[in-house]
DNA sequence: TCGCTATCTTGTCAGCGTCAAGTTGTAATT
DNA sequence: AATTACAACTTGACGCTGACAAGATAGCGA
């Protein structure tokens, strides 16, 4: 007969699930402390293991922040989705998705920098390929929907998710880190309504173009 | 009456320009081994100096760092210029100005993420703000140019400005980080031109915009 | 010529990632 | 039920890091 007892009574030799904790820890610290004061010992700490436990299931400080940034990309992929969940129309679902983009890059800063713009993660790893390209393909789907042809099948359609996913990942860049100030210095709504805006411009762009 | 001689000749208890061979140092050293490997005792071993030396100059890495982001910035307006001096009209100056953008990024990918994507630079530093705006005004000048107004006068102008801006800086960062692979599958010339018509896009997406 | 002070060195500290070796728990085999 | 093998985790050590304190040096004004 055994007792009902919480992960979390009393500590053990062999934590249980300790990987999962330590991604968890990890995503903590690094919200936390941003990216270049992240600390495996401190991930440790917080999980409650000796500072050599990460690296059984790591390896190294890369691996846990490579797993750590696929986990990522799938949250960064939620994110556009749950912003198209009032959309009414296929534009409206791409253009939202560039809110949702905007959204993950300021409300998930330090993963956002993991993801697109850190050193400390091993970009040859094919989970965070396929991670990546998972979020690719979740807008290149919505510009397939608009446009009727499919990025991957279309050249034409490729260049205009170049131009979307460009004009979003600028906005989501700039905007998390705070350079956007005439964006940022309206109320809220407006905000999101500048962004859908300057998302709108990168959709329609090629009506405009000469050549 | 003294004898002409060379910096490099003799080691001198007193460097004569240290801070100088700092920044130099630190650039190269960014440059080689990326911003999360950059080490101030290593840029001092590079200068020659002692691991402390650099303290004295630049307070902590921060401080370094900062400084070197702030000529950074003036190389990156630099790199925008020259790609613009064959341009032909105000069109392909902003244009030129958005392959600039992108050949700085790429070029000096490490400096590239210091400036824009960095914790270990102190945001609140003038100089950097002032730089920074710098290289913002330099694209909001060939705005003015092209559409006639000043985006720092005009709020169409100014969101203009903001989407133009945003499609450089999102084509700079995924060029740079090779993550635009069915653009740089193409051969140079073909690359150059496809940025140049990504940018296009966004120059006049205002047009074919209904609200 | 004599200090004064900015400049640079040396020494030290805690924190870091990583490796090696030891300890503990678990599960499979007999 | 005892043994054995292995996975999970700890402990200890190493060199490297940024920062600080204290000491050495040199240029410069009085």
């Amino acid at each position: 007969m055994t007792v009902v007892q919480t992960d979390a009574e009393k500590p053990r030799y062999h934590h249980g699930d300790l990987r999962a904790a330590l991604l968890h820890a990890a995503e903590v610290e690094l919200e936390e402390n941003g990216i270049e004061a992240f600390s495996l010992r401190k991930v440790a700490k917080r999980a409650g293991v000796s500072h050599a436990a990460p690296a059984h299931h790591f390896g190294d400080v890369s691996g846990l922040l490579t797993a750590l940034a696929v986990v990522g990309n799938r949250r960064f992929i939620a994110c556009m989705a749950e912003a198209e969940i009032d959309a009414t129309d296929a534009e409206d679902r791409l253009v939202s998705a560039g809110v949702g983009y905007t959204q993950f890059a300021t409300r998930h800063h330090a993963l956002f920098r993991l993801i697109f713009a850190s050193d400390k993660v091993d970009r040859s790893n094919q989970d965070l390929i396929d991670a990546g390209r998972d979020a690719f393909m979740h807008m290149a789907d919505r510009v397939h929907a608009l446009k009727g042809k499919h990025p991957m099948e279309d050249s034409a359609a490729m260049m205009d998710a170049m131009a979307i996913w460009s004009a979003a990942h600028g906005i989501a860049d700039l905007f998390s880190s705070g350079r956007m100030i005439p964006v940022q210095s309206l109320d809220p709504e407006k905000q999101t309504q500048a962004i859908k805006s300057l998302m709108r411009r990168s959709i329609y762009a090629d009506q405009a173009q000469s050549g």
